[in-house]
DNA sequence: CGATAGACTTACCGACTGGTAAGGCGTCAA
DNA sequence: TTGACGCCTTACCAGTCGGTAAGTCTATCG
C-alpha cells in the first residue's frame, strides 16, 4: 500500500471501465469502490469530487488519443491506426461517446476542451492531400467526421450487432471492418 | 383533460426529449413531471413504471424510423431521406445512440428488439445493389454501418461542433454534410 | 521513542430516487 | 341521485446519492 498513485491508477482504471459502460449517472462512487474493495470515501480522499474523477478519466482518454496519433501519418495510415485502437480500446470510444451527448449540459463547468486539438489536427491532416488541398474547413472536416463516425459507431454497437448477427458474424465483420474502413478512406482520397 | 390520450402524448414528447439530453440516469421522474407541470405520480399513473416509459418512448422512435423508409427506395435515396431526418430530429438520434451504448445491461430485461428489423431491412438494400450484390451479410452490414455511422455520429456532435466551429461554420457544414453523404454513397456503390 | 503525514475507515447527513397507498375531483351512465 | 371510473393529487416509504466530519492505521523520519 505504499504506492499510492498505484491506486490512484486502479481507481481510474476501474472508473474508466464503468463510466464507459453505464455513463457518469449510470455509476456511484459506491458501485466503483465496490468494484476496487475499498469505500468510495478513498475515491473522495484522492479526487475530491465525482466530478473530478470523471474529468481525470476524460484527459487521460484524450491524452492517450492525441499522443497516439503521429503528425506525419497519411490519412489512410491514421485512420489505420485510430481505427486499430478504437476496437481493441472500446471502452475509450463509448466513453467519448457518451461526452459528446452529455457535454451539452456539461458546457457550463467544461474547464478544459478535451475534443478541440484531435479534431484541428483532422482538419488539417485532410487538408494535406491532394483531393482536399483547397478545401473549406466544413467540408475537410466533414470528411473526416464520416470516417471517425463510421469507426466509432460500429465499435460502440457491440453490443447490438452480437445481438442481431451472432458473436461469429460479429467477429467476421470486426476482422473485416478495418478494411472496409481503409477502402472507404482511398475512395474520398481518389473521388 | 378529457382526452387523456393527449395528456400521453405530452408526457412521451418531454420524456423524449429529456432521456434523449440527459439519459436514462440523468433523468428523473419528478423531472419530466416537472416539464409537464404534473406530478411524478401522473407519469406512474399512464406508464406503470420508469422502465416502461422509456421503452414506448424507443417503441415510438423506432415505428417512425421503420415506417419512414420506404422500402422500394434505392440505397442513395434511402440514406438521403434518413440523413435529413436525422438532421431534422436530432433528439431520435440521441436517443438511439444513447440506446446502442447502454443496452447491453438493458439487454437482460429487453422484451423487444427495438433496431433488429431496421438492420435486416439495411442489409437488403444494400445487397438490391448491383455493386454489393453478392457480398456476405457481414460486408454488407459494414458498408451500411459506415453510412449510418457517418450520419449519426454528426448529428449528435452538435454542442461539440458548435463550440469547437462556431455556430456559423457548423451550420454550414450541417448544410453540406448531405451531399456529402451522397457522394460517399455513390463512391461506396461503384468503387 | 514520539511526531507527522498520507491512506483509508466508520458514522453520519440532507437531498433525492422510484414506487406504494389512499383519496379528491370531474364526467358519464343508470 | 347515486355509483363507478379515469385522471391526477398529497402523503409517505425505504433505499441510494454525493459529500462532510472525525477518526484509525501504518510508514517514515528526526
Amino acid at each position: 500500500m505504499k504506492i499510492t498513485s498505484d491506486t490512484k491508477t486502479r481507481m481510474l482504471d476501474t472508473a474508466t471501465h464503468l463510466f464507459a459502460e453505464r455513463g457518469f449517472y449510470g455509476v456511484s462512487l459506491a458501485n466503483i469502490a465496490d468494484e476496487l474493495g475499498l469505500t468510495k470515501q478513498a475515491l473522495i480522499h484522492h479526487f475530491a469530487t465525482k466530478e473530478k474523477l470523471y474529468g481525470q478519466v476524460l484527459e487521460r482518454i484524450s491524452d492517450d488519443i492525441i499522443s497516439g496519433s503521429s503528425a506525419t501519418d497519411d490519412l489512410e495510415t491514421f485512420f489505420e491506426t485510430f481505427c486499430g485502437h478504437a476496437i481493441a480500446h472500446p471502452q475509450d470510444s463509448r466513453l467519448l461517446m457518451r461526452e459528446l451527448l452529455d457535454n451539452r449540459r456539461r458546457a457550463e463547468e467544461a474547464t478544459r476542451w478535451y475534443l478541440e486539438p484531435f479534431l484541428r489536427n483532422l482538419i488539417d491532416r485532410v487538408k494535406a492531400t491532394p483531393r482536399w488541398r483547397h478545401a473549406p474547413d466544413p467540408q475537410a472536416l466533414s470528411i473526416a467526421y464520416q470516417l471517425l463516425g463510421a469507426v466509432s459507431y460500429f465499435v460502440i454497437s457491440e453490443p447490438t450487432l452480437t445481438r442481431i448477427l451472432g458473436s461469429a458474424q460479429f467477429s467476421e465483420m470486426q476482422d473485416i471492418y478495418p478494411g472496409e474502413i481503409r477502402r472507404t478512406v482511398r475512395l474520398l482520397l481518389s473521388g
